[in-house]
DNA sequence: GGATTAAAGTTTCAAATGAAACTACTTTCT
DNA sequence: AGAAAGTAGTTTCATTTGAAACTTTAATCC
C-alpha cells in the first residue's frame, strides 16, 4: 500500500487519506528541492562573483541576446522588472554591464555585455555546467530526457494552473 | 545535435559550450517550477484559511505527529527556528495549536493540533492532494513512480552538493 | 495638435526573511 | 554543589523583496 507522491491515483478509491505525508508531497518536495539548489548556487556566485542569481540570469541571457531591454528579459528570466531594476543597476556599476538608449524609444534601454561582463560569463558557464553535471551525474541520458520531458509538463500545467 | 538540459554528457566532448541556455538549465528550471507552485499554493491558502506555507506545513505535520517539539518540526518541515516560532505563534492565536510545557525539559514545547486546528487540517488535506492531482493529471502511474525516484535521487545529490 | 491613456523603468514603502543576540533553562565538568 | 558550556525558543535588527506610486516618454483619441 505505497503511497506515490501522495497521489490518490495510487490508493484506492474508498480510503481517501485523511493524512498528508509531507515529505512525499509534490509542492513541497519541489520547493526543498529547489532551495537547497539555490542557495548553494548563490553562495558559490556570490562568493566567487560577487553576482545575485537575478544578475546572474540576466549575464546568462545577454551572452546569448545581447541587446534585450529589461522588459524584454522579465519573462525570459522570470524576474519582474524591479529586480531586473536592481540587479542591472549593480552589473553597471561593477563594469559589466552598459546601457543603450534605444533608437526611436527612450524610455527603454538596450543591454549589453562589456567586456569584463564577457568574461565573467566565460568563468561562469563552465561552472554552471559543472553543478548541473555533478546534480545529473548518476543519471542516465534517456534518464536525463525524461527528466526533461517530466519537468516541461510540469511547468506547462503548473503555468495553466496559474490562472484556473 | 540537442541539448538537453545543458549537460554536457549530450554535446560532443570537443566542442564545449561557450553558452547557457538559461530555460534548460535545470536550476532556474526547478526555481522556475516551484515558484509557480508555491506562489498559487500560498495565494489559496492565505485566501480560504489566512495560513502561510509554514503555518500549512507545521499543521500537516503535526496531524499525524501530534507532540513534536520546534526543533523537532525544523528538519521535517525544512524551516529555521525563527519560522518556526513565528508561524506557532500565529498558529496559536488563531487557536489552532496548542503549546504544552514538556515533561522535563521546560524550555521546549510540545505542539498539539486544537479542535480548530484538526478541522483546518480536514479542509486542507483534499485541497493539497486536489493540487498535486492536477499537477500529475497527465502522468501515468509509472511515469509518477518514475518522477518520484528522479526527485530522490536529486535531492540526495543536492543534500551531498550542500557541503562540498 | 493637444489631451488622454499606456508603457518602460525607477523609487518608495511596508512586509517578509534570517542571522545574530538574547533569555530561560539543562547538562556537563570539576 | 557551583561554574561553564550547551540547547530550545524568542526577539532584534539589518537586508531582501515586491506591490504600488511615480517619472518620463510614446501611442491613441478626439
Amino acid at each position: 500500500m505505497d503511497r506515490v507522491l501522495n497521489n490518490v491515483k495510487a490508493v484506492s478509491m474508498n480510503e481517501m487519506q485523511r493524512t498528508l505525508y509531507l515529505p512525499r508531497f509534490l509542492p513541497y518536495r519541489l520547493t526543498k528541492l529547489s532551495g537547497m539548489i539555490s542557495r548553494s548556487l548563490a553562495a558559490k556566485y556570490s562568493a566567487l562573483f560577487d553576482l545575485t542569481i537575478a544578475e546572474w540570469r540576466i549575464v546568462a541571457l545577454l551572452g546569448s541576446n545581447p541587446g534585450l531591454t529589461a522588459r524584454e528579459i522579465a519573462p525570459l528570466a522570470s524576474l519582474d522588472k524591479v529586480s531586473i531594476s536592481r540587479a542591472v543597476e549593480r552589473l553597471v556599476k561593477s563594469g559589466r554591464l552598459e546601457k543603450r538608449t534605444v533608437e526611436g524609444d527612450r524610455r527603454s534601454a538596450a543591454l549589453f555585455l562589456t567586456q569584463a561582463g564577457q568574461s565573467t560569463l566565460a568563468e561562469i558557464i563552465p561552472l554552471a555546467q559543472d553543478y548541473e553535471n555533478q546534480l545529473l551525474a548518476e543519471f542516465s541520458p534517456e534518464e536525463i530526457e525524461q527528466l526533461d520531458n517530466f519537468l516541461n509538463r510540469l511547468d506547462a500545467t503548473a503555468e495553466d494552473l496559474q490562472e484556473g
